[in-house]
RNA sequence: GGGCGUGUAGCUCAAUGGUUAGAGCAGGGCGCUCAUAACGCCUUGGUUGGGGGUUCGAGUCCCUCCGCGCCUACCA
């Protein structure tokens, strides 16, 4: 028994998550905590909304909320969202939360306290209509470069071209549209990471069993040009948590905010205190989870997150905990997603392109998506979804070879038996050949999940649920009942046992279906199967059950043909 | 431009430098009849993006060209 913190990038605030953001971080992390949990393990299973920076702030002023409201609606949204499809978040906190501001301000003061905070005076362009300071990409004007006149400030999206704000001609407000610009001195807070690259350094060098895709981003990071960057921890922001160092004022630094990107990771730290907070635990409780003086020293630390999250994690929020000079549990594993892409295109939320989680679970139960993404999930390279190859997969892999198996079995056994589980005969050789090709399997499975090999995972899930259904067609009990009943009992009684053995070891992918088999098998014994052989016997005969509904319908050629309609989004 | 990744059967993907490059789906054939027209068995598909090199041996390593994707530090 082994305790594992783990951790989802945290989903943006602004609107709701499509499926790639779903399969980048969130659903993995899923599938290996509810592993390691059957496992035995203790886990705490950290995820939170991202509430900060500018485009929460424009969301809400589009819907006309103040903008802690409009977070605070699209938090319990994107909650219930997360339940939905099964995520089981030990806490689902909030960037936010008053635990986060004041972690935020605590690391922000211990990095000032050890010479890693240096204050920048820069110039930014201030927009007067809108009253705010405008990132560089929410300036829009005409490239210099190749005159097109949709540029935005870092760069030019026609020619490709780096840009300054103060390089376009006729520069504007992506936001208001207004040209009444500005460009004003403020005073700006850096994370001096350039003093922490050595350290930051030979840490990625220690990680020599992370992925190429995690360690090569981050190299690039430290080795590029001059290497390893100071970074902007602050915002001319209202919406934010308050720059403050420690618990004291910070002279100059009145009415900003610090950056999102500073204080979204350490929520991960502040939602497991969140997590005390709400479930009547102390302070001990979490900081056993986060602090290596107070007994997180044998807590193994996995992240999951897009390969677009990388740097932020590989590098800023490393540098702030070493900054800090505090003993924080480091990361041991980051575990990185490419994209998934939407029928040859992007997922697009502007055009409604593609599906997001609210639509997806409006059309069919969450374990048809968490099947096909995770057994998708784009490891190796992007993946993409198409209608096709998603009722493909779903019919063949969840209806015909899981789904009608359990209705082979139950139905059978209910005509010939009755809705108990049938006595007489005993396992033989045939049965003796199935538990060493599932046992073979099932520590292969094992071997897969444990190492987050989640595509590898699935196909060996589904492999074990085909062996189900060989060795009904070898054993066919219809046959056998016909000369001897007795046998026939004895190989229902097995099929029955293998209902409730693939519910255990297909909870992590499916937990609404496992749940729906264990019922119907009238058991509450999720144990794992070490023992095989053992694991098989665990529906003695005599055992109530009932014949469950179709776990899994077929996904209809109409159906797949409206839905490809409905979410292919408005043409530009 | 620079960096990283990727390219294998119609599709989705495997393959510590080591037999004849393998699975699933789709296609073809046979069997079974308990089941969601489901299941099982057999089977047709490959010049591993092109070219060159190293090696006894290359999908794998090196060079080069081509295609695709991502990142390039103030979107998050």
């Amino acid at each position: 028994m082994a305790r594992h913190l783990i951790t989802s990038a945290l989903p943006y605030i602004n609107g709701i998550k499509h499926l790639g953001n779903l399969v980048g971080s969130q659903l993995p992390a899923d599938l290996y905590a509810r592993f390691l949990r059957t496992r035995g393990h203790e886990v705490m299973f950290i995820c939170a909304t991202d509430e900060h920076g500018t485009p929460a702030e424009l969301a809400a002023a589009k819907t006309g909320e103040p903008v802690a409201d409009y977070c605070a609606r699209m938090h319990g949204v994107q909650a219930e969202l997360a339940r939905g499809f099964g995520l089981s978040f030990d806490h689902y906190g909030r960037s936010s939360s008053p635990q986060n501001h004041a972690l935020t301000q605590h690391f922000a003061g211990r990095l000032a306290d050890n010479g890693y905070i240096a204050e920048v005076s820069e110039k930014q362009v201030y927009s007067v209509d809108d009253g705010r300071f405008l990132p560089d990409r929410y300036i829009e004007g005409t490239c210099p470069n190749c005159g097109y006149d949709k540029a935005r400030g870092d760069q030019c999206e026609n020619c490709t071209k780096q840009l300054d704000p103060t390089d376009l001609i006729d520069p504007r407000s992506a936001i208001s549209g207004s040209t009444n610009l500005e460009v004003r001195e403020t005073k700006h807070l850096y994370l001096r990471q350039s003093a922490l690259k050595d350290q930051i350094s030979d840490w990625i060098d220690s990680k020599t069993d992370w992925p190429i895709l995690t360690t090569s981003i981050a190299r690039k990071w430290l080795d590029d040009g001059e290497g390893l960057q100071d970074r902007g921890i602050t915002r001319d922001l209202h919406w934010g948590v308050p720059v403050r160092r420690g618990d004291q004022p910070w002279p100059g630094m009145e009415g900003k905010v610090f950056y999102v990107w500073f204080d979204a990771p350490i929520e991960y730290i502040a939602a497991t205190a969140e997590w005390a907070d709400a479930n009547g635990k102390t302070d001990a409780d979490w900081r056993r989870w986060w602090r290596r003086d107070e007994g997180a020293d044998d807590v193994t630390y996995t992240q999951f997150m897009g390969k677009d999250n990388v740097p932020f994690h590989t590098l800023s929020f490393p540098a702030t905990l070493i900054g800090s000079g505090e003993p924080w549990r480091m990361v041991d594993y980051i575990k990185s997603f490419n994209y998934l892409t939407y029928d040859g295109g992007q997922f697009s939320t502007s055009q409604g392109r593609g599906v997001f989680m609210d639509h997806a679970l409006e059309i069919l139960p969450a374990d048809y998506w968490r099947w096909w993404l995770l057994s998708h999930a784009p490891e190796s390279g992007d993946s993409e979804f198409t209608w096709e190859n998603f009722q493909q997969s779903v019919n063949k892999d969840l209806a015909d070879v899981l789904g009608n198996f359990v209705s082979r079995i139950t139905k059978f056994c209910r005509s010939k038996f009755g809705e108990t589980v049938p006595e007489g005969g005993q396992y033989g050789p045939e049965e003796a050949a199935l538990v060493e090709a599932l046992t073979a399997r099932i520590r292969a499975y094992e071997g897969f999940m444990a190492a987050m090999d989640v595509r590898k995972s699935a196909s060996e899930l589904r492999a074990i649920w085909v062996l189900g259904n060989e060795y009904l067609q070898s054993a066919a009990p219809w046959s056998t009942f016909k000369t001897d009943p007795e046998k026939a009992a004895m190989q229902v009684r097995l099929g029955l046992n293998l209902i409730r053995l693939y519910a255990v070891l297909s909870a992590p992918f499916i937990p609404f279906a496992s749940r729906a088999m264990l019922d119907a098998m009238g058991t509450g014994d999720d144990t794992w199967p070490d023992d095989v052989a053992a694991a098989l016997t665990a529906l003695p005969a005599g055992h109530a059950f009932t014949v469950p509904d179709v776990l899994f319908a077929k996904i209809t050629d109409e159906q797949r043909a409206e839905w490809a309609e409905r979410f292919k989004g408005v043409r530009q």
